[in-house]
DNA sequence: TATTGTTATACTCTATAACTATA
DNA sequence: TATAGTTATAGAGTATAACAATA
């Protein structure tokens, strides 16, 4: 039993030595603030999937709506209301290929692009905001500390279809 | 047009040095790969603010329903809905507080704590491999940088009711 | 009256299955 | 036949509002 205890010890949430588990418990935290922020002051009624979506057009204009599926990790059909959503809301211009009359080709609208740019500023600036408690230093850290972990799990979360965010 | 345009360029997701851009990219990303495997591997049907209140439980034994609600970020009501389905599961144990009868006392049961522990290994296990891949100095770098960030996003957690994750 | 928690109800997001249109 | 996408349907998870029980 004494040796059953130690084995779960370390599931503190307030002191951990161990990645693994500081990572399920910082990660679903900023978690948490993303989308708070995303929901009320941001882009209101905006879900994560969707603001993704529109980050990926704005990078790939004339996606299909598979090509959007892969990249935010939901299935067609779920993409497909989404985008839905997307196109009423005028935020994003859908069309069918000339080419191949099967495939969609989706771009951001004007409106988009702005709305866009404008929720950038502004989660820049919160974000900004509540990392410049940190020194340079401290922030080099974070950035390569984050870059490291993308690359790992950019890898891992393509092996499996992903809810993403 | 073309301050426009510069302004909105950093929304890359492929190379990015503005740490706020950089968390919007990545911890989506980590997130997505938690919850995957939470599903699939881990504690299949536990829900992550299922799984987190087990961790709290763990810690806070005979936490109030409002207590675990405050900590995982849900409202009242959902909370109390999300811990039927783990009483129901008999992971948690559910009275009522003896000195006020108004307050509900929770604990992990001896299944829940069994539980836990395995999904504690299995976590760490599967982290722990993806991220052998980092050096040591790389580990200790991400070790401080989610050390910091906890800190930070702790605070701004507490302002506000959140979904967590 | 104030506080703790539950019940009732509705909404959002997601998935699977079945379907349509195009190649 | 195979592929891209949509529609139909259902399930999970959450919120707000109204309520019950206790202090």
């Amino acid at each position: 039993m004494k040796q059953f205890q130690n084995e779960i010890n370390s599931l503190s949430t307030s002191v951990q030595a161990e990645p693994a588990a500081l990572i399920m418990d910082v990660i679903p935290l900023i978690m948490s603030y993303i989308r708070s922020e995303m929901r009320s002051r941001r882009m209101p009624g905006l879900s994560i999937p969707q603001f993704r979506s529109l980050i990926y057009l704005y990078r790939h204009e004339d996606a299909s709506l598979s090509q959007v599926s892969e990249h935010v990790g939901l299935k067609l059909p779920s993409t497909s209301k989404m985008i839905d959503a997307l196109v009423e809301r005028k935020l994003v211009i859908r069309k069918t290929s000339a080419t191949d009359r099967r495939f969609v080709k989706l771009k951001l609208s004007a409106t988009g692009e702005a709305e866009l740019a404008k929720a950038r500023r502004s989660t820049e600036t919160q974000l900004a905001e509540i990392l410049s408690a940190l020194t340079p230093e401290q922030q080099d850290n974070i950035i390569a500390s984050l870059e490291e972990l993308r690359s790992l799990f950019a890898v891992k979360s393509n092996r499996q279809a992903n809810t993403e965010i």
